[in-house]
Formats: C-alpha cells, sequence, structure tokens
DNA sequence: ACACTTGAGTTGCGAATGCAACGATGAGAG
DNA sequence: CTCTCATCGTTGCATTCGCAACTCAAGTGT
C-alpha cells in the first residue's frame, strides 16, 4: 500500500493507470477481432483492404499516394507497397507512377474498388456498431473521440 | 437511398461515430507502434514476448494454461502454442505437462524470463508514459478506464 | 463398454509482416 | 554543375500469422 508514488515520474503505476492502459489495447484488440472474424464469415477480404479502400473512395480523384495512405492507415511503406499490389492484381486498384515527382507513385480506385468497399461496408457497419457504437451512448462517443483525439495530437518533431 | 433500415440504426453514421471509432483503432495502432519501436530500439523482443510473460509473472505460482494465456492476451491458440515453444526456446518458460488435465500445458515462467521482463519494463513504462499517460490527468486516466471496460463486458450470451 | 461430442493443443502450408539493404529521384549547398 | 543528403518506393530473407485439418484426452449419453 505504499504510496510512494509522490515522485511523478516513478517507475510505477497505480492500478487505475494499468487497467486504463490494458484496458484500452484489449478492447481495440477486441473489436478489431471481430470485426475481422465478421468479415472472414461473409467471405471478405481483412480489414486493411478496408482502410485502404475507404481513404481511396474518400480522396478527391480516388487516388492517393503511397505514401500518403500509409500514413492515413498507420501502415509501414514497404506494407503498402505489397498490399497495393495485392489491390492491383485484384482489380480494385490500378498503380500510376505520379508524373511530378518521379519516385511518386498514385494508388487509384477503380469502379470495381468502390463496388467492393461498399459491398464490405454492412458487413463492417454491423460489426462496430454491435461490438462498439450500441455500448454507449451520444456523449460517451463524443468524449471517446475527444480522449483518443489527444493521443494523436502533437505527436510532434 | 431508401432508408428500409427500420429506424435509427440505419447504415449510415455521425461524424463523432466515425471520428471516435477511427480514432480508436488508430490511436491504439499508434501507441503499439511507438512501444514496439521503443522495444526494438533498445534490442528488445517483441510485445507479445512481454504480455505473456507479465501475465506469467504475475500468475500465483508463475504459470498458466496456454488456454488461460490465449484469454487473457487475446492471442489465438496456435499462436499461444508457437509462442510458447519460442519462449520455451530462449529458457524464459518452461512448458510443463497438466497432470490432472491430460492435455493441458502449462506455461512456467524461469527466473531468465522474471530477468527479462524486469529488463524490457522500464523501456515499455516509459513509452507507454510519454505517448499516453502523460497526456491525461488522473480523471481522464479514469475515465478511459471505465470506458473501455464497458467493451469487453458482457459479451457472452 | 460403446460411440459421439466437446475441448486443448499441435502442425503444414500458404500468406502477410518486419527488417534491413537497395536503386532511383528530387532538393540544397558550394 | 556536381556532390551530398533526404525522400519514395521496392525487394530478399527470415519471422510470424491465419486457417484448416489433425491428435489425443474429457465429458456425455446409451
Amino acid at each position: 500500500m505504499k504510496k510512494k508514488t509522490g515522485g511523478k515520474s516513478a517507475n510505477v503505476w497505480t492500478d487505475t493507470e494499468t487497467s486504463a492502459w490494458t484496458g484500452l489495447v484489449r478492447a481495440q484488440q477486441y473489436l478489431i477481432n471481430a470485426v475481422e472474424d465478421a468479415l472472414r464469415e461473409n467471405g471478405l477480404p481483412p480489414l486493411p483492404w478496408y482502410d485502404v479502400l475507404w481513404e481511396l473512395d474518400r480522396a478527391p480523384g480516388g487516388s492517393l499516394r503511397l505514401n500518403e495512405i500509409s500514413r492515413r492507415v498507420l501502415l509501414d511503406k514497404y506494407n503498402i507497397t505489397r498490399l497495393s499490389q495485392r489491390l492491383e492484381q485484384e482489380g480494385l486498384v490500378r498503380r500510376v507512377p505520379c508524373t511530378q515527382d518521379g519516385r511518386g507513385i498514385f494508388a487509384h480506385i477503380t469502379p470495381g474498388g468502390r463496388r467492393l468497399r461498399k459491398k464490405m461496408w454492412p458487413v463492417y457497419e454491423r460489426a462496430v456498431r454491435e461490438h462498439f457504437l450500441s455500448k454507449f451512448g451520444k456523449e460517451d462517443i463524443a468524449r471517446i473521440d475527444r480522449l483518443m483525439r489527444r493521443i494523436r495530437d502533437e505527436s510532434g518533431p
């Protein structure tokens, strides 16, 4: 029971800190698992595919630099390279070199890509609603939004 | 088009819902990445190793059924099987068959395992504090704890 | 005793991931 | 102009993951 913790950045966590941290990590793991399960059960591609297709679908012109995709979905570049190649192989995306920047590659979503995303959406949305949204009221959702936003803010230099 | 969907739970999300969902997922991805980076930069093993060692270290007797580990760290059984084999190969864990249940296997943490966990802790804790805990006050941490707890509650029918 | 179902853990194999090294282009300094 | 340096994307290789099929032990019913 000793509260030695008076010095703020001691090596030791309060129970609440521990619980909040593991809770956050496990909750998200649980949610991802649930969504992936739902997609798989419906014979649909895995989540990262959806993420990328969504980013492209809502991007102006339906295309983004691989670079930018990487930044948005938080996957490493090499990951995006290969994912985009797989997507292209399935005809969901076209990879077109950037004329202004010789080393850039645009991923451009195809009609088939938009179609697939639309087809995945109901499954995705149902899973998220069932396991996440349905458990909270409007205010709590807003609270979560505000709290989570703080984590990635001012990630800085 | 038509909102045949019965009522409020239409297929469409409010901005806050979208933002809260992606915020949660991205925040956690961001945090995991940060921790993994920190571990790697210090030449330490990846996060799942820590998770398992931590669960074992704090478990009474320093051992758990593979089953139970799987449940706690939210990794699939086959994953735990192989992870525990790798840990055993590194001398961090001993896998000992359960006498009462012929098909059970206990993972039992070794002194070396406890030592490694202790060595990983400062790096782990620093990363989490820097990227997560330091951004919130006591009340917010408690709030996050309460909110995240709700997600995994009453999952079972 | 018998088959039947469930549960724990393992394994083969193909796919995805992580890491580091690499080639190529653009940007800046002198 | 040329040299260096940072950025973008790719690739080889090893590790890990995902899935389905499998073994063996427990539990259940007859």
